[in-house]
DNA sequence: GAAGAATTTGGAATTATTTGCAAGAAAAAA
DNA sequence: TTTTTTCTTGCAAATAATTCCAAATTCTTC
């Protein structure tokens, strides 16, 4: 294997992982550590990575540029939202067709979701740009304009573009869960670039840390019983569970 | 078999593999590893490869800042590239809609567009998302499939996104200009794409470093008459900048 | 078509680079 | 502290690049 073939695995294993150790590297390459270690040390000469004792971490920067408006969320809760995004990716099957909302829950699944060599249609700025390294991953970006904040691509072009097609499942994150109020977002703009991806979907995934659920935001999306799918993590409130279970959503709680 | 043929089948076995070793080429294409050198360094030359040790990849032709960390090409001429924006930038007036191009120079150009506050149509993930933290600047994005490491909208969505609106300026990048054969470009895909941003817009300004002028890539675009403006270094060969003039163009040159 | 020139090809010798290993230094962990 | 792990450094073997040359091929020219 080429030198820069190698370097270019290591990037993209970090670009999944985050942070790994040289020998984990060192058995994936099938080279010595000691060839890693040279790698690594140009990488970090480069800027992408960030040397640490026995492994390295993808420098911050490049994060920023993959997900920039979504980064300051990664505080208290981004273990547990890892855990949920690790568990959504282990629901899709390789090859699948996947529709994949915007939104900071979303796009860690959508890191995970690499070895599954998926066909992604998003609106969302940063999924996109986080797969355009990536060879093995299809993506196809709907138009519309960008909504500054959040990175995501509205408007009319935007539902246009999910209405032409058919996919497997869609993920979709939201601002709230509660069993009376349904679905609820924050930003109108979404509202129908998120019923399109529904429409468009043949199943339907909700992601969601267990703090939204029985939180409302501004603007209605679904009813709870249009849920099919929620995975959750398995802190959230037993009751809410029970009801939206009852109501026929299948609940998944995922442990740490 | 030809010399032509087996630089062919190189230059088809990179666009999918990305990478390759001399041996296996030499193995493929039952010539030895001298002649499978040869043939590299003169692909090589025109710019549809880098060399590595042992073999080659497939070159990221329009590298995209920081989205491919790999790359420490945006060193020698990136000042000039700078220049060359900046100027460029001046020529827009302010609030005006602009389409861009995919492509470094293009980028940069970008980045000192912001104070215009412009109307910005690309079909650029890089550029999407350099925009997309300023809300002084409105981003249509056409819709399309991701091309990998351009970080490119392409497809047919990608050029009906371009084929319904009208545009102040289109702001473009090339492989190549030469006087005789033209406009040219290293992708197929993006010719489409070009052509219908030129169609789309009232004026075309055409932005490459010197280098880029009398070479010639792949695929052609346009003649060199049908370019309106051009923006260049001083450094640029002055008979090829004469010949130019001659058919019409609008030749800026841009000193440091 | 044939002789000669020019080009292309494959290979050998030399030089340069990369890789893996090992011993001592440095840093983390126990 | 000691023990373990990782890092650095130097070195030798493996691998690749460069240069040069001869054989093979193609192109001119008569």
């Amino acid at each position: 294997m080429l030198a820069e073939e190698r370097q270019q695995r290591i990037n993209e294993h970090l670009r999944e992982k985050e942070f790994c150790t040289l020998k984990e590297l060192s058995d994936m390459l099938k080279v010595s550590v000691s060839t890693v270690r040279r790698d690594i040390n140009f990488l970090k000469s480069t800027g992408i990575l960030r040397r640490t004792h026995g492994g390295a971490r993808l420098s911050e920067q490049v994060e920023i540029e993959g997900s920039h408006p979504l980064v300051p969320n990664a505080t208290v809760r981004s273990e547990l939202k890892e855990c949920i995004a690790r568990y959504c990716a282990s629901l899709i099957e390789p090859g699948q067709t996947v529709i994949m909302d915007g939104g900071s829950t979303v796009f860690s699944v959508a890191r995970h979701l690499v070895p599954k060599h998926p066909i992604v249609i998003t609106n969302s700025l940063p999924i996109s740009n986080l797969y355009s390294t990536y060879r093995q991953v299809e993506v196809h970006v709907t138009g519309g304009v960008v909504y500054p904040r959040l990175g995501v691509l509205t408007g009319p072009n935007a539902v246009e573009g999910f209405s032409k097609i058919h996919a497997d499942v869609a993920i979709m994150g939201a601002g709230g869960l509660d069993v009376q109020d349904g679905v609820t977002n924050t930003h109108a703009l979404l509202i129908d670039m998120q019923l399109a991806m529904i429409r468009a979907a043949r199943k339907v995934i909700f992601c969601m840390d267990s703090t939204k659920l029985g939180a409302k935001s501004l603007f209605f999306l679904c009813s709870a019983d249009q849920v099919q799918t929620l995975v959750t993590n398995d802190d959230a409130n037993p009751a809410i569970v029970a009801a939206l279970r009852k109501k026929g959503v299948d609940v998944h709680l995922v442990s740490c």
